[in-house]
DNA sequence: TATTGTTATACTCTATAACTATA
DNA sequence: TATAGTTATAGAGTATAACAATA
């Protein structure tokens, strides 16, 4: 067993790879129902707040500038995956909805990603599987240097 | 513990929403020095290669065509963290090589980058981090659907 | 003729700033 | 005046096809 360092260092690189293979996996795998890796992850957010939710909303929840969403659904609308709706109640607020075969290309997405995962993990024991998951879900998602400013970096 | 599927179902989740995160985590980390995602990993394929490589070996290394690859490099290079030589041998050819101030950009990153992991892991003992590392390097890397041809797929 | 790399083209993602409509 | 969203602008990544230089 390697020191806490080195071992660090390599979870680092793992993560790194596995982050950039699995985005090109993915962009791979979506082309083929012509959508982008952006675009899924704005059906995603969709389909988990119950396929409706406002335009802030989902720029929030993906990460993404408001702007940048609003092209993204401009996309999504033109192949007939989302609709946007003004909100009566409000009506400065675009809610946007998760169509019907929306939902459809999130199912068959999901069911081949499924898939695809129980083959790749064929060779783990059912007790890895829950290790694995819980040591992934203990990790801090954002592993990240947000809570620093520019003042502490210099 | 619950049933296989459910867990192969939850870490498809988890491993996607690491995936984005990370990426956006880096993307952020990286826009401080002026450096875009796809850039970073061809200046780690290029230290990993003894800091020099073809174009075609760079352009196979990160899963870009090489017309994407000719772009990065054209800004790397603009940015002075690469050089562009042609090869000798064979004319054809044009090696990348990786600069000092390239180098030194991959050591400032790298060491913020583990110096985060380090602290995102402060929970985690040793073999919390051996299990995790030894799992995830298990893991098929591509988790790919690559293997099929779009005749099997219809 | 085959290989390596670049150019040309078209589209998407991305952020920032300016703007419109509504509250 | 403040908020939600879009438009305008500029730059980067991406894939495909056409092309130039070299082998």
């Amino acid at each position: 067993m390697a020191r806490r360092e080195e071992c660090i260092e390599a979870l680092e690189r793992v993560l790194r790879q596995l982050t950039w293979q699995g985005r090109k996996s993915l962009a791979q795998e979506l082309s083929y129902y012509g959508v982008t890796v952006p675009q899924f992850y704005a059906l995603l957010s969709l389909e988990k707040r119950d396929r409706a939710c406002p335009m802030s909303e989902l720029a929030q929840a993906t990460q993404q500038a408001s702007a940048t969403m609003t092209g993204i659904i401009d996309r999504l609308v033109r192949m007939g995956l989302v609709e946007r709706r003004r909100k009566e109640s409000d009506r400065r607020v675009v809610m946007v909805h998760l169509t019907r075969r929306g939902e459809q290309l999130l199912e068959e997405v999901g069911a081949r990603r499924r898939q695809s995962f129980y083959r790749a993990l064929a060779n783990f024991d059912d007790e890895e599987i829950d290790q694995l998951l819980r040591l992934l879900e203990a990790l801090p998602l954002a592993l990240s240097w947000e809570e620093e400013t520019d003042e502490e970096r210099r």
